[in-house]
DNA sequence: AGCTATTGTGAGCAATAGCTCGCACATTCG
DNA sequence: CGAATGTGCGAGCTATTGCTCACAATAGCT
């Protein structure tokens, strides 16, 4: 690894032409991680399958990194978008209905490219800007969860402020892990589980 | 990086002169892992902070993965000891008593070196053997927490497999990232709410 | 056509880091 | 002591890869 310096004031496309190579290195950088992990796809390789040359690839992001950042931010956004929505359809009936929706669309972002998402799990950490917007979208989502569950009744815990911070983390982590690691287990079941465990917890049946 | 070629034969040390040299090796690894993450973490820094040669560094270990594999074994074999510890002094009372043991074991064990733990976890995915090592050690796991909620008759699940697989998950992932990702929350209340949650996804109360 | 801004090209530079190999030093043992 | 074996050394080879830069091609406009 040469000189990672940003000297580099990158271009906003302003063609069409632009915008669609642009494109098509977005693209083939989601196959080439994917396919071969983020440090053996390499940008030349990335370059090889849009069909662009390397340098056309240093025109448009200023390193590889930045690359990947870009991939992570759509998927987040993605995700949240996902969220809104579901919950524009209304709040669900049932504490469960809820738990359940969170946990199918959580399976659902990661069934699309698990390789991928894969990807981008692991290299998170690395780079401190993208941690950065995890947490951001991630703190969303805690305080999206607490305000919901603050209108279900039934639910009881001792700090919910903790309890949204579990909720959302555990099933950020579980369908991630199940999915991306590629365990073998019968989906349906392992969602019926998982969305037990959370309404359990929540709102745990009194006795008598 | 150049040539990573197995093509070495590497050798038992046989005075204690070895032995304390390998000891070295394995102890600045952990420390230079820690410290610069696994890709900075280069064999030439290990070897210098050992103070061995990298000549020496290679005699012991055919790769750089081999010393994290190394690591990583031995962190897996103590969890398993401490666990086989505590099962010693018998059955716990209660099963909330049990959740707390294992999640007590997992902040312990997580709290000794969170930034090589970190360093651990990102990097197992990568190497197939270690990959392959890990998930070893949690089919055990899953297995004893399996038997383990049979002896508690108040244990009322859908499907105890996927049930015990789920409670493993759960614990490892969510301390793991409360602890190394360096999340700001109270640790005592973070123990009370997982342990609430496990107990009352195990075992719920019962309606009259 | 001609002119300019935008986009595209790819050989090759520079830097890095894993790892080797020939040799020197240390330990053990007869 | 001296031979055999084990251990330690570290300059440098080799391969890789992120990235630059001088130049070419194309698009848009008059």
């Amino acid at each position: 690894m040469p000189a990672r310096q940003p000297l580099h004031p990158r271009k906003q496309p302003k063609q069409v032409r632009g915008e669609r190579t642009r494109q098509r290195i977005l693209t083939a950088a989601a196959q080439v991680f994917a396919e071969y992990g983020f440090a053996a796809g390499t940008t030349n390789r990335i370059a090889e399958r849009a069909c662009v040359s390397i340098g056309s690839l240093y025109q448009y992001y200023p390193n590889k990194d930045a690359i990947l950042v870009e991939l992570v931010v759509r998927h987040l956004d993605a995700g949240e978008d996902a969220l809104r929505r579901r919950q524009e359809q209304g709040l669900p009936g049932t504490l469960e209905d809820a738990m359940r929706v969170f946990v199918r669309i959580a399976v659902e972002n990661h069934l699309d490219d698990p390789q991928l998402l894969r990807v981008m799990a692991e290299e998170a950490p690395r780079a401190p800007e993208l941690l950065c917007k995890v947490r951001e979208f991630e703190e969303a989502r805690v305080a999206y969860t607490r305000d919901l569950l603050a209108r279900y009744p039934e639910v009881r815990v001792g700090d919910p402020e903790m309890a949204a911070r579990i909720a959302v983390s555990t099933v950020e982590l579980v369908v991630h892990k199940v999915i991306a690691l590629g365990e073998v287990v019968d989906l349906r079941v392992f969602e019926d589980e998982l969305v037990t465990m959370l309404t359990r917890y929540l709102a745990p049946a009194r006795l008598p």
